[in-house]
DNA sequence: CAACAAAGTTAGTCACGTCTAACTTTTTCT
DNA sequence: AGAAAAAGTTAGACGTGACTAACTTTGTTG
């Protein structure tokens, strides 16, 4: 039997907690609950808490003082989160943003797109990028107003 | 001595409450506590509890049982938040997205987007209405991916 | 003008996601 | 191996913003 292709109605909390625990296994290869805390700048006791309750809702296995493994959905999951926001942060560096703002607006906007939206907005990076005279005067519009 | 320049922090409940009483004001020439719960689906008791709140506030001055102001403030907040929904809105519409899903997207993300990345958005949206061709490739293949 | 309806309010509860303080388990170091 | 440090957990609390049920005030209407 394949892996059921549960719809999901996950919080911003949670979406924030998989991208994440999955970056921090692409680059240690594990996910521990001291680097988890300190990524998402809160404490340990809410990371804990937090993760049981992605276990009890399938989205990653825990064993209490052990770690954690995201299951297939959780993974799965998490990396449509990542490339959302990877495809809104490049959006938004294209139209000339600082990276600090670049960092907030995608942190606050992204658990808000829907996959329609997230398609036009691909679609359009594709075509400026080969605008460059475009998207000189947009940065410089936008810089001035 | 003028009004303070304040700057609030104010929540997404908070804005989107705002949003709402302008735009009743706009239309009715008033907001009743009814109105404001039926707009945000939610309950005349939560209206009466954040309205007694955005009163403590600043935003709005409240009598009970007579009705609600906007502030000077809390119209102006509302007024920025009417601008950047719009914004946010017409360039959607631009993408070609159909009405539900940027009613939906854009209730979502407007609470998190900084004011250079919405001057960013609003130079783009106006170059890119000088792209007819561009944006009909955009719109087709934001159909089809 | 009395009664009924509509609008508004209060009180109490709840889920979510955070916190601190205290405690337990695991790891590290000598 | 034993002590100290680091990591993890539990318990209890809090703010936000929603809810329902019960109540009060205001408006309407015969």
């Amino acid at each position: 039997m394949p892996a059921k292709a549960t719809q999901r109605h996950t919080s911003s909390a949670v979406e924030d907690y998989l991208e994440r625990i999955l970056e921090l296994i692409n680059t240690k290869g594990y996910a521990r609950v001291v680097d988890i805390a300190q990524r998402l700048e809160i404490s340990q006791a809410s990371v804990t808490n937090m993760v049981q309750r992605l276990d009890a809702g399938g989205l990653l296995k825990y064993e209490k003082y052990r770690g954690l493994v995201l299951t297939s959905s959780g993974e799965a999951l998490a990396r449509n989160i990542t490339r959302r926001h990877q495809l809104l942060s490049d959006f938004l560096k294209l139209l000339g943003l600082d990276d600090e703002t670049i960092y907030h607006d995608v942190e606050g906007m992204e658990h808000h797109i829907s996959p329609s939206t997230l398609r036009a907005i691909e679609a359009l990076t594709q075509h400026l990028q080969r605008q460059p005279v475009l998207l000189t005067k947009v940065r410089k519009e936008a810089r001035e107003d």
